[in-house]
DNA sequence: GTGAAAGCGCTAACAT
DNA sequence: ATGTTAGCGCTTTCAC
């Protein structure tokens, strides 16, 4: 329409409808009590004037903003950008912005960090993104502030109002799976960083399967990473030192699965005919290199769209409703390039 | 300190130092008029209470919210995340809070929706992302609404104010120099997408070096790409297919660098032994895969820096200033694994 | 240099 | 079901 001089406000539209200020105000803000007359010359005179509330006179009232906020350690921004695009999709449509946030890391000040933005921008709820949405401080400080959140989680930490979880263990164990299906017996496994309950948890999914299928854990088989590429290549290095290596390799995710394929490729072992790799996470690099990464597509996106789903819910205080949106993902496997049956020399070969 | 029952308002920090409430203003907006010892009394009071004004209100009488946009089109998200992560690290020491705006691609209301999002949320600033960066439209929409901005570029399309530039032609020379140097005589360019201003500068660039090394052009040599990872790799293929085939492709940007290797390690041409691969941009995974790729370190997080620091000094309606922070790039060559000497039996064949 | 009153655009509480 | 009054926390008149 035509772009007037200034833009429209709630008196405009009252004088346009003639009712008054509060009545527009109860439309705005989809009350029941108005008659379904009104009600229409109200939304007529909105549209004629092509009217929008303004969020910040509104936040003051309200003593709330129309903002979410994305709470994200500042470490791995592959992962953010993904889960951010989904976030976004959801709650603009919502007529949530999105404010994002991340926290230095390294900083023991984060979560007062955090408590201060929520207070300063009053906002009406945040997203926490792992790892940090695991930490019972943060939680804590949540519950005692008035905003709303949702975390994004590896392990069912919370209810189902709360959280969208992955299934991680159970990814895992389609990993682990699949790679015993191609006659792997021997398999090394690159651990996330100790502390983590997401790497903890993808570990967890790994002896699943292994004992399930009568297979040994083995000590040698098992090295620690902090799910960064630089471990990645050391981790695999180690694997791949010893007298009898695995004939496959499982990360904890796919930096390290990268980095594990770098190593292999500088050792001269040819993936996937001589070693086998798989990652976790399905990052975008992982389908662009040669041989391609089998992977687990982590859904980011959706994660993102499911979490504002349910913090858009919480914040029209409608629990049940965030409880009702889908809380756990199923992860699937993607299989890739680089994993293939295991090389008939040393078929049969368990340790 | 104790967190109290009910935040300070500007009402508590009056009583407090024993001033009025517009004084307390005039302190906050550090107004030049107020005597050296009132203003004491008052940031002490400040001090005593943790008070911190709030945004929204302040917002409201402003007419004018702190908040900056960051508006990108969806498209490469590796790429946002570290502008994104720069342009952090300065808006918030300036106490601006960062709403992000990924436009629809392919949808053409997107400059009506971004003058949505600044009337609505009436931010103080915008910083724009490449390629949106390069709509003169879009520039006209914010030349005429009340909202700075600052655009990132990679050509000179604005003043110093009001943009912060990467000199991608002269990278680019920097890499057809080396690839020169190293004996490659016959060397393919894969170019970004028609429309592009930033990739027509880097083919620019490259041609440039070409001619000053008396080297042709050759019509062959030359494929067109859009910037994504499936172009390069079709690309690629093109380029290698030719009885001539070059001995060095430059892309112009990693996807399609990645694209190009993964093309020759399915023709089975060795990199770099038997064909050198340079792209620009130096995304994260072109350091994780092997062999490493020589590419050109665009400094997104620096630009992003630059880009809030100019903002931010444009919101406080200083122009000078905004116009003397850096405003051009230098771009660093990152010398890899991906280029070597051109192939003896081939060196010396220039076409 | 400082303060009192009015108002930014909206909603809550209480009428009617 | 709708209108009136007061107020959210701050800044802008324009006094003094």
């Amino acid at each position: 329409m035509a772009q007037n001089s200034k833009k429209a406000t709630i008196n405009d539209v009252a004088r346009e409808a003639g009712v008054s200020k509060k009545t527009v105000s109860r439309v705005i803000n989809k009350s029941p009590e108005v008659t379904q007359k009104t009600y229409q010359k109200v939304e007529q005179a909105i549209a004629r004037l092509d009217y929008t509330p303004d969020p910040q006179a509104r936040g003051l009232s309200f003593r709330r903003s129309f903002l979410f906020g994305l709470i994200y350690d500042n470490v791995n921004t592959a992962f953010i950008a993904d889960i951010q695009d989904g976030v976004l999709d959801k709650s603009r449509s919502e007529g949530y912005e999105l404010v994002v946030h991340p926290c230095e890391h390294g900083n023991s000040q984060w979560i007062d960090e955090v408590r201060l933005l929520i207070d300063r921008l009053k906002l009406a709820g945040v997203i926490v993104l792992p790892p940090l949405s695991e930490n019972p401080e943060l939680v804590k400080m949540l519950k005692g502030v008035d905003c709303e959140y949702v975390r994004i989680l590896s392990v069912p930490l919370d209810d189902d109002a709360h959280m969208v979880q992955s299934d991680d263990r159970s990814a895992v164990a389609q990993i682990a799976d699949h790679l015993i299906e191609l006659g792997h017996r021997n398999i090394g496994f690159i651990h996330g960083p100790k502390g983590s309950q997401a790497a903890a948890e993808r570990y967890a999914g790994f002896s699943d399967a292994l004992l399930r299928n009568k297979l040994k854990l083995l000590k040698r088989n098992l090295v620690w990473g902090d799910h960064s590429f630089a471990s990645g290549v050391v981790g695999a290095h180690k694997l791949l030192g010893g007298k009898t290596r695995p004939s496959a390799i499982v990360a904890s995710n796919d930096e390290m699965a990268l980095g594990a394929m770098v190593a292999a490729a500088k050792l001269g072992i040819d993936v996937p005919s001589q070693l086998s790799i798989v990652g976790f996470d399905d990052e975008p690099q992982a389908a662009k290199i040669y041989p391609s990464l089998t992977t687990v597509n982590h859904n980011l996106k959706r994660m993102g769209q499911l979490a504002s789903e349910k913090l858009a819910a919480l914040c029209r205080n409608q629990p049940e409703q965030a409880a009702q949106v889908q809380s756990v993902i199923c992860l699937d496997l993607i299989v890739r390039e680089s994993t293939a049956k295991v090389p008939p020399e040393i078929q049969g070969n368990d340790n």
